[in-house]
DNA sequence: AACCTTAAAAATGAATGCATAATTTGTTAT
DNA sequence: ATAACAAATTATGCATTCATTTTTAAGGTT
């Protein structure tokens, strides 16, 4: 995985903890001890602190006074709340993007979306949710509203881990497939309120078929 | 005003700095010296430094590379995105809180309510206000969602120095005292869309009427 | 006088050090 | 043997210090 440049240290700090939690390397509800990652990442304790201090407004640790932070437990209430806010999110993406989506963007998701196919029809199902998270990310993006962007990717990241493990039967995968086709088709004709309502059942369905909310502990 | 005891001195640095900027102490643009604020709050520079990262993350100043911080602009465009982020969270928040609301919690809202409108009756723009902004938060609490609730009150925070500054004019006053009538109608009537709806309504109102989009450069 | 170059000053980023709180370990008493 | 207490170890929170970068200022050149 390429890893973007990140102009400061406590930055690129952040970025490996929030990997190694996405991994697992760092367990739910464990402590992250300082010292060991400081000897590990070859930095002092200042910057780590620092990104500590992000990852917890972030969500992903907590910080308890004196007890130093403690890795999130994502519990199954959380994803589901999470889920329920970013479902509304992504279906205003679609109602701004209906009005907003420029040619460009248009022409990038119909790319992914015929990419996305592909990996539907040789039943690749990791290829599968890498295009259509793309397309999801996308549409957020064509929604030309920063701070909407930047809300949905810090919960898009603080789920990622169950987003990629998650196993799709092939009846809702083909559902899945339909409903990005009708997500295409109200792309182009710019209309937002189809896609709008399209996206809002689209991720209803996610999380009931696809069984996200057993991920979590 | 009472202030909330933060455990942690970066913590109650960085409420401190929020205060400044929404007063206006620390001008939009200008940079944070730090040396300054450290003797300013008697403290030394880690926990303050730890406080700007928090403080970027939340938007509120944004962070140069070995340039230090900038007290963030509220540009008429973020401003914007804001509060159409907002108005859909708080859309969310009524729908949820139609089936999740407690008795307790409606009572609340309900004393609230009563209070805002002997503000109003009084002509009291300030206590108006202030009732307003609590109503508005003990709906998105109703809603529990945690997720929700964050994001919101994160949101919330970094236009308040706008939201406080409002002028209301008599026309749009008395509106949107209606619509706080029949939100909580819907409220008492378990309405979750009917709730919804209104406050897209209400809040789509008080962004064009109370001119709120001309108070950010 | 305006502009560029260069040196001094100030500010930032990160490491280290110190005091305090929490955790672990070892001992003693029941 | 188990539980409770106490000492030792460890980790955290904050202050201080050091190195690097940026900003400011001065002096010289055109």
């Amino acid at each position: 995985m390429e890893k973007i440049k990140q102009n400061t240290l406590h930055g690129e700090v952040a970025e490996r903890i929030r990997d190694m939690i996405a991994q697992g390397t760092l367990a739910p509800g464990s402590r992250v001890p300082e010292k060991q990652l400081c000897e590990q990442f070859g930095v002092s304790r200042t910057p780590l602190r620092e990104a500590l201090k992000v990852l917890a407004y972030e969500g992903f640790v907590e910080l308890l006074p004196n007890r130093g932070a403690r890795v999130a437990k994502l519990t199954r209430a959380a994803l589901k709340n999470t889920f329920e806010v970013m479902q509304n999110l992504e279906a205003l993406a679609g109602e701004l993007a209906g009005e907003r989506i420029t040619e460009q963007e248009l022409t990038n998701i119909e790319a992914l979306h015929y990419q996305m196919l592909a990996h539907y029809k040789n039943g690749n199902m990791q290829e599968y949710l890498l295009a259509n998270q793309q397309i999801h990310e996308a549409i957020v993006i064509a929604s030309q509203n920063d701070v909407l962007i930047d809300v949905y990717k810090n919960l898009n990241h603080r789920v990622r881990r169950v987003r990629f493990t998650a196993e799709l039967t092939n009846d809702y995968w083909s559902i899945a497939v339909a409903e990005h086709e009708a997500m295409i088709d109200a792309l182009r004709a710019r209309d937002g309120n189809a896609l709008s309502s399209i996206l809002r059942q689209h991720l209803k369905n996610k999380v009931e078929f696809s069984a996200l909310e057993e991920m979590a502990e």
